[in-house]
DNA sequence: TGAAAATTGTCAACAGAGAAACAATCTACC
DNA sequence: GGTAGATTGTTTCTCTGTTGACAATTTTCA
């Protein structure tokens, strides 16, 4: 019976590293879940929401390539995500001089829709790290910095 | 034109708080990426590997339900993970005293699969936490274990 | 005991996202 | 100028995963 056992189980000893990694998967996915969660009541995915919030911060209409490269999304999905957005007024396309190109622009629609709930996403952000206190919440921010560069 | 530009776009002074999060999504978003890219040369979703890896640590059999709160995963889905695993020989079903309940085990196939498999992906998930110090990553650990909490 | 409620696994329907194929257009280079 | 190759957006196909409905069971409790 202990024989089975030991050939049948890889023994785990997980590493620091292992064991941080896994927690961050962890953490990561929780958070967008909670933000699909969050979306979801206007009928909408984080992703729409990233796609107007890119738009609220650029300071011309871009194009959609361009809001695929910013949120590592395809240029596909990024045409589905425009086209629901554009059905809900909340964007627009615009052509421009290069034929192939679609510029995006919020409308003022979208402008307000924006205005009226990044308060409350914002507001939630800083509900969902008050665990950590602000000099935790930068060392975070910081250690988090080296792997992206890493 | 300059009042255009205020009417039109909500400020953003991002708080530590949000930087923080956002990055932390971030991180999580491509870790979960990469784990996707790692498995699938074997065919396989890190949510199929995720079982494997469940059924190992696992003393005795368990019950497709509880695989699915250990992963966050649902119901029907597990059943589609097991289906898979369970046609790879990696995995089998067995009754139990509870007639609506399958019992699930590793097969000596999958427990090879996954002493083959397990340092590589070991390996790499110290890798990816290399940028970090052993005591930034104990520091990571902490401040995650903390938002866990809260 | 026996009926209502909960649990478990499965199936069908659906939504989100990536990959590949495609058409339209632009760029580079001869 | 004109052709080969790159870029852009769209469409189609496919893959995961969730939800909700369902059937089979088990549990609860009146």
């Amino acid at each position: 019976m202990l024989r089975t056992e030991m050939t049948k189980k890889v023994k785990i000893t997980p590493s620091v590293a292992e064991q941080a990694l896994i927690r961050l998967m962890r953490v990561g996915d929780r958070l967008w879940r909670e933000s699909d969660e969050r979306f979801g009541q206007w009928g909408l995915t984080d992703n729409h929401y990233n796609v107007l919030r890119i738009l609220n911060g650029a300071a011309e209409p871009i194009r959609q390539v361009e809001i695929g490269r910013k949120m590592l999304s395809s240029r596909a999905n990024v045409t589905k995500l425009v086209d629901l957005l554009e059905d809900r007024k909340f964007v627009r396309r615009l052509a421009c001089g290069d034929r192939r190109v679609n510029l995006v622009e919020l409308t003022d629609e979208g402008a307000k829709f924006i205005e009226d709930t990044l308060p409350a996403i914002i507001g939630s952000a800083n509900e969902t790290m008050k665990p950590l206190t602000r000099d935790e919440q930068k060392t975070l921010f910081t250690l988090l910095g080296k792997l992206l560069e890493g």
